[in-house]
DNA sequence: TGCCAGGCCCTCTTTAGGGCCTT
């Protein structure tokens, strides 16, 4: 393993609350090490209620594939173990932290892993995107795909990609040596007019 | 019955409101 090594993480769920009942149906993660995705995980899981025609259509999970699925808490204990002690990345971290929480909780697992949050730190690197939207993101950095969107895996590694170049961007753009998972963590809280400042100050 | 996410971030701000993101 590198020196810099993290996993990120995407959940398609029931909905957008998990303390409004709502379970997680897709997880799909990817493990990048030395600038590069090195492992995957992918899994639909039952959450033993049915889905909503909008989710079904929003993700094109259907409540059919579901039922065959295995439960939410096995996938979880297969979870728990790709994600080990990494850090942990997603595309509006709050969202899949608090349905990873939750559905840890319930196989009485607590994590441990440090977040970042690739909105965030790409609301301060690419002020002048259109939007900050995954799908939109990855189209103005040209970021290649299959096509496909609102699909666990496919939206992880999407998101991986423009971690990646995220990093590689602020490297080129103030001339650093290394950027680390701290200083992305850090540079999602910077405010936006001090992006700059931040990261000659800190960038090593 | 009717309610119903929540954190970030901007601004006509802090005794608040509303858009952006995630499903």
């Amino acid at each position: 393993m590198g020196n810099f090594t993290a996993v990120i993480i995407d959940f398609e769920t029931t909905g957008l609350s998990p303390n409004m009942g709502d379970r997680t149906i897709e997880v799909g993660a990817v493990l990048i090490d030395n600038n590069r995705i090195v492992d995957k995980f992918q899994s639909l899981m039952n959450p033993g209620m049915r889905i909503s025609t909008f989710i079904e259509e929003y993700t094109g999970i259907t409540n059919k594939m579901l039922s065959t699925a295995a439960p939410v808490k096995d996938v979880m204990k297969n979870l728990a173990r790709f994600i080990h002690q990494h850090h942990l990345v997603a595309h509006n971290a709050s969202f899949d932290c608090k349905f990873l929480d939750a559905e840890l909780a319930r196989i009485s697992h607590k994590r441990k892993n440090d977040f970042a949050c690739s909105l965030l730190s790409a609301r301060r690197i690419y002020q002048d995107a259109p939007n900050h939207k995954l799908e939109t993101l990855v189209r103005y950095k040209n970021i290649k795909t299959d096509g496909t969107y609102h699909r666990a895996l496919a939206d992880a590694e999407m998101t991986a990609h423009l971690w990646l170049r995220m990093m590689a961007d602020i490297k080129s753009e103030y001339g650093l040596k290394n950027v680390t998972f701290q200083l992305m963590q850090q540079l999602g809280k910077v405010p936006k007019k001090k992006v700059g400042e931040f990261l000659k100050k800190n960038g090593a």
